[in-house]
DNA sequence: CAGATACTAGTACCAGGTGTCAATAGTGCG
DNA sequence: CGCACTATTGACACCTGGTACTAGTATCTG
């Protein structure tokens, strides 16, 4: 093959490689190899240039990668982050949003992650060991998009016993999109 | 070190082991060996035993779950199974719930896992292309804790133009945990 | 033709294992 | 005491999926 090709093969392969690697990170150098009808030191060459590390470290990085992501989706305390607190008085809350929160093709986020961070900042405001939601009462005043950033802010408002009213605003930029008013409630410890 | 010890030394070091590769998957078998004080060829004889795969197995098998886990939690339509739907009337879900849907160290239920499902229900039971949630209103009557199988059963009532007014009751066993009452509104085909 | 560029083949080496074998150490029982 | 038995260990050959490097070949262009 020579030099100067109609525009470079060598480039349009190496978008090939990336698309393959893309669709299956698993894939050997072998097996991309023969995939892209080249030998494996063309492949390896072709890898090198581009920045694109071995099987294993790929393998080891989705790993690691999709652990932290798991964690920060299913682990965390709490669903979004918390900014600022003043335990029992106020707290904010920031909701970065993915592609992966939307409703079905649109763009429109499902109603309950935003229930989600409402919920988890009502229940972080209060200082306590175990706080669980009693009941609540919720309003959307208009849709959250992917893209948008969250802004929860809960202020805990009366409290009789061990039950808090915590009202939570949420709002995109201004725009206000939920509003809710949850009664949580204090556990005792648990002893199982 | 004898045929016979305490309580087989053995068996505390394979627990050992086990403990060590739940907290770092990632640990080759001469960390891993160092770690618990023996030598390399007893640390390989013990994974063998226990039926533990090598490191790269495990960072595999890790790549490909986490992958296939966040795919499930995120990317579903429907936060629960749905059992049965009679569109526009009624419709019933179950959600097997798991440790990751736990409150911290506790085993009581995150409420917004409740509310996803009924709420995902809510939404699913109204046969339209593209619907949300305007408004809600909700109780928690107890306590779902890790392992619960929650059931939830949508019903719709009255419709007023592009409205639903729907109740969402979630039980587990006979006990009913979760009361609400959702708004929904179906919204026009979106041409952005 | 020389020179540049692209591709390929082959070698030595490495990490992190596997599988197998033989040697050694400690203990209980007859 | 000495044998049987288990546990532990080291040694060696081999495997996969690479890295790093070298040398050779093909092809096109000026």
């Amino acid at each position: 093959m020579g030099a100067f090709e109609i525009i470079s093969e060598k480039k349009i392969r190496q978008q090939r490689l990336a698309k393959l690697l893309d669709d299956n990170p698993m894939a050997t150098d072998r097996e991309l190899a023969s995939l892209l009808g080249v030998s494996v030191s063309t492949m390896r060459l072709d890898r090198a240039l581009m920045g694109v590390p071995e099987l294993r470290e790929r393998v080891k990085r989705m790993a690691q990668e999709a652990g932290s992501k798991l964690r920060s989706l299913s682990q965390s305390e709490i669903v979004g982050d918390l900014l600022e607190l003043e335990p029992n008085r106020w707290a904010l809350s920031v909701l970065r949003t993915t592609r992966e929160m939307a409703f079905r093709t649109t763009d429109i986020l499902w109603d309950h992650y935003i229930y989600a961070q409402a919920s988890s900042i009502a229940i972080a405001v209060i200082e306590a060991a175990a706080v669980i939601v009693d009941s609540m009462r919720g309003e959307y005043k208009g849709h959250a998009r992917v893209g948008d950033v969250l802004i929860a802010r809960a202020k805990v408002g009366v409290n009789k016993d061990n039950r808090y009213i915590v009202s939570v605003r949420t709002r995109v930029g201004e725009k206000e999109i939920f509003v809710a008013r949850f009664i949580t409630e204090i556990l005792r410890v648990e002893t199982p």
